[in-house]
DNA sequence: CCGACTTTGTGCATCGCTTCACAAAGGGAT
DNA sequence: ATCCCTTTGTGAAGCGATGCACAAAGTCGG
């Protein structure tokens, strides 16, 4: 489930899919500013994109556009919706309530459209028991049991890297087949298991990477950043825990 | 900048540098458990590619394996933190010090490897004042002053949606060209300034995409979605046209 | 009803990334 | 030194994504 487009996905590509939740975010920034229609120049820029790769993108989902006008605001929000899976509600389980766990059970995004933490676990006795976000925080050991009963279909992995991969392997046992992985690691599953992984340092070292090549480009002068310890940034001390 | 391959990028393609930082993390453990050389298929499996991938990968940095052996860790790893810019140090400022922020500003990863986190900033007198992982929280007043006394090349924004364009603003003003949002808008840069994007939401959307299809394969009663137009959109407002 | 104008949907050329497959290069044994 | 084995580095084919450019399709004013 991981490669880049399905023979039978209906001729949508990853691509595509990946840039449709960009849209519908436009889309319903417009609803709600009462916007009727939108051409595909506007919604392109709105969505900081190229009109002509929108245009192609909607058409994988059908015609839905109106020649010499533009789109149907409320009629594209329904139907990117409904490809995206959005009409139904996905019950999601967070796994891992360290700062990020936090984090993203606050989170109000998440509840918004179509998502629902169904359930906080944790394997840390400290923190189980505790309410975050009106829920209450379960022990890891009824993991099993919390995605059976309430029918979680996507799981969060907010663990510590050390744990993931024992987390991935109980929820993929469990049925799940979406997993989106915030812990520092490359989890290994089966074929059929869709992962998505966010990974914050990732990100910094590929920006670090262009930073490096702008700096030494145009007239590198000194290499400032270790410059001088200003301030307070001195006495940083060690972080609590490796926990993401 | 957002260009996928620059002309003078020295010809490391932008897929290669997102791949770098995986193959360092997986060198770096292999070094922690005192492995001396690697193969290229070994790495590739550590690092979840292709292993024929990898080597193009490397390629692109130079000749550092040995043919009939394979790749020096150590070494490697020198190289590739070298390519990456991690041999100095970047001062990172996080702005925007709710839920995110402050599990940000925890991370232990962060510190770790190139990069420091030098300042914490936030509008809501009520957190300014407050001391996370050891550092104190600075109102967003002193944004320039920070950015440029503490020679910070890369911010962090994990401010509310409304927020982020205008925070986004003062930071470039300020001569920051390297950002990573967390906040759900498509920010407007001029084209000097990299931006990457970190977004919950449209990650889960897109595993909510592949859950559905997966789910309405094998034996789904309704899936609906291919043939018709199918006539309960009615519950939306009505679509601009209908039929054929 | 017509003609000017707008905007969609898409064929096509292009580009960059992936993957295969293999020659070239090194190590080690005899 | 020679042969065999391993593994790298890369040419070339394949594949999907991008963006241009335009015909088709629709709106609107007269």
């Amino acid at each position: 489930m991981k490669s880049p487009s399905h023979s039978r996905d209906r001729g949508i590509p990853e691509a595509t899919v990946a840039r449709l939740p960009l849209y519908l975010r436009a889309l319903h920034g417009m609803a709600e500013r009462g916007v009727a229609t939108v051409s595909s120049e506007d919604l392109a820029v709105a969505a900081g994109v190229n009109s002509a790769k929108l245009r192609k993108d909607l058409s994988h989902l059908g015609s839905y556009g109106t020649r010499g006008v533009g789109y149907d605001v409320e009629y594209l929000v329904y139907q990117i919706s409904r490809e995206l899976g959005l009409t139904q509600d996905w019950a999601v389980a967070i796994v891992g309530v360290g700062n990020l766990g936090r984090a993203l059970a606050n989170y109000g995004g998440f509840v918004s459209r179509g998502f629902r933490v169904a359930a906080l676990l944790d394997a840390d006795p400290e923190v189980v028991g505790d309410t975050i976000a009106g829920l209450n925080v379960e022990h890891i050991d009824v993991l099993e049991a919390v995605i059976g009963r309430r029918g979680v279909s996507i799981v969060v992995l907010a663990t510590p890297a050390a744990a993931a991969q024992e987390v991935c392997d109980r929820v993929v046992s469990a049925g799940v087949t979406s997993i989106l992985n915030f812990a520092p690691v490359v989890l290994s599953v089966p074929d059929s298991v869709d992962v998505r992984k966010v990974d914050l340092s990732i990100e910094l070292q590929i920006l670090a990477f262009h930073e490096q090549r702008k700096a030494g480009g145009p007239l590198m002068a000194v290499d400032s950043a270790v410059s001088e310890p200003s301030e307070q940034t001195g006495l940083l001390t060690g972080p609590p825990k490796e926990d993401l």
